[in-house]
DNA sequence: CATGAATGAGGCTTCATTCAT
DNA sequence: CATGAATGAAGCCTCATTCAT
């Protein structure tokens, strides 16, 4: 997986399996050993780099805090992770839009961020988007946090600022 | 162009360049008298997608009412002109992820978006993102747009209050 | 369809598709041109031998000739084709038992018989199998003229001998 | 061998072995603890299967019987053998076609089968065929039983029928 | 400039066989 | 003697690109 990780976001999806397997140091045919086919090996990476994503985004979450500290943790830790694994990152990202990629992984993936939308759903009560579809909302502040960490990941010199920048644009737009 | 943004729509940019050009009804080896390679069309077709969607933005744009107004408008027109041609829109969406897009197109495509960047650019007058990289901000919009198409394209029968809701939410971000 | 004759009679229906190109004398891929898939070219070649072998049977048939002389010409052609051509009937050997031949093959290439079911038809009017399904004579038939090319190409020295020994052993059958 | 029988019958010889071991309730390696080879296997399974053929058509032959009585019960015991088991049948006529099975396996199969030539041996006494070799009057024989075969599992509510049928036909052959 | 057959490198996948445990 | 993960050669097939007509 990590080799696989490293590789795509070098050389895309496209990359030939025979590249993964070297970099995993096994043979070329070992890698259908684990995988039943590059299909699978896709899915079954998108399902863990988002579980891993959404996991770290909400680990250590200071519940007794207010909800706005909480958003901004799960923000924070979402756009290090990010920055921090820019290979995870942008395989995910090439994963996210993949035509690979089925239904039911795309529905997994949803449910491995339920957390991160309970935590939306709090933060817009009472705010101008609370009649809008809960989808909706968490569509537009993964939107905002993929734009932002393009942009950290260009400029890191003052990505902990756009990091805030980011934040405070999305905490305008649900509250 | 047309007949390659049907296919790529329908297949991904992955699609052999003998189905576009069965597509466009001739032989398979035309498409090259007129693209050296594969590369050059989707880096072509990038181009004239992003150029003709910020041109249908801008085009009658109110010049004489309010910013605001005129963001809206502007933003109208993206949208519908994106969830009028899914096709062109998706292909877009490929092309723009798409590691054969040359940094040379990408510049190309943000110099296409200079009109809409001068609109934002006077909406965020004295609002809370002035201190912000203008390519911060277009890129904010960007996603907001992108996720808000998504949206439109996926629940039609509310789309125009979509639309609405997704412009008050950016208006909320930059004004 | 004569290279892969050739080869498969050397080889079996297992040889590569690369090694009959390369006898073709094209080029590996260029196979593919002619024949979606390989189980399309085995298809084609059965039907191909298959529909040679009845006509060649039937060519010149002496049909003013009484019944015994017509299934002696039409036995006569037909084992004296098999053992001219012996890729040509290795290979439809082989091809007759593959599990990669279609029923809708299978049918085809009994329709190419119908000629000589004909004949077989009106041999056995009268005669001991006269009641029997007339598929039934045709395998048998079959069968023996199977047997009777194989000693015919073991022992080729007595092969007009062999050849007319199975003829009246199958006419003992039918009549 | 009874699984390979099984897995050969159902998908062809080209099966994997791995899918054999498992069929055997054993580890796909310890396979080839008994047999050096696949085509190892392909020829014991071969030489077990012709031998247990032979063996069952002659088992309890009634030797004070007349000749006549002695072949159509040999015959009979063929034929109800291979349509009782259609697996081993069907393998067993793969095998006879591969290309995987030796010479000296082939000679082998023969040897199996000298009890039956020995019958048909004192059948053609006297009769239209005592001249031929006795090589090709057993291929003969083996021709028909197994188009008969063919017939009696494709139609086997006619089953016992066909059998005597084909029986006459052999019988009309040889004496 | 149009055509479309030919090319051949390259990708995914299978599978008989090995071998350390 | 059993296991089963690992191997890597080999096969089928795709497809961007060329070029003679």
């Amino acid at each position: 997986m990590a080799a696989a990780t490293k590789i795509f976001a070098a050389q895309g999806l496209s990359a030939p399996t025979a590249i993964i397997a070297k970099e995993a140091g096994v043979a070329n045919g070992s890698l259908f050993n684990y995988f039943q086919t590059k299909a699978d090996l896709l899915n079954q990476l998108y399902l863990e780099l988002k579980t891993e994503m959404a996991a770290v985004s909400l680990t250590g979450l200071p519940t007794e805090s207010d909800i706005k500290h909480q958003l901004f943790y799960m923000w924070s830790r979402w756009l290090e992770w990010a920055t921090s694994y820019p290979d995870k990152r942008r395989t995910l990202t090439y994963l996210g839009v993949s035509d690979e990629i089925t239904p039911a992984s795309h529905h997994a993936g949803s449910q491995a961020m339920a957390g991160i939308a309970r935590l939306l759903e709090r933060s817009r009560e009472n705010g101008p988007m609370q009649d809008a579809p809960l989808g909706f909302v968490v569509s537009l502040m993964t939107a905002l946090a993929e734009a932002t960490i393009d942009y950290m990941v260009q400029d890191p010199a003052n990505a902990k600022n756009h990091c805030k920048v980011g934040f405070d644009a999305m905490w305008r737009i649900v509250a």
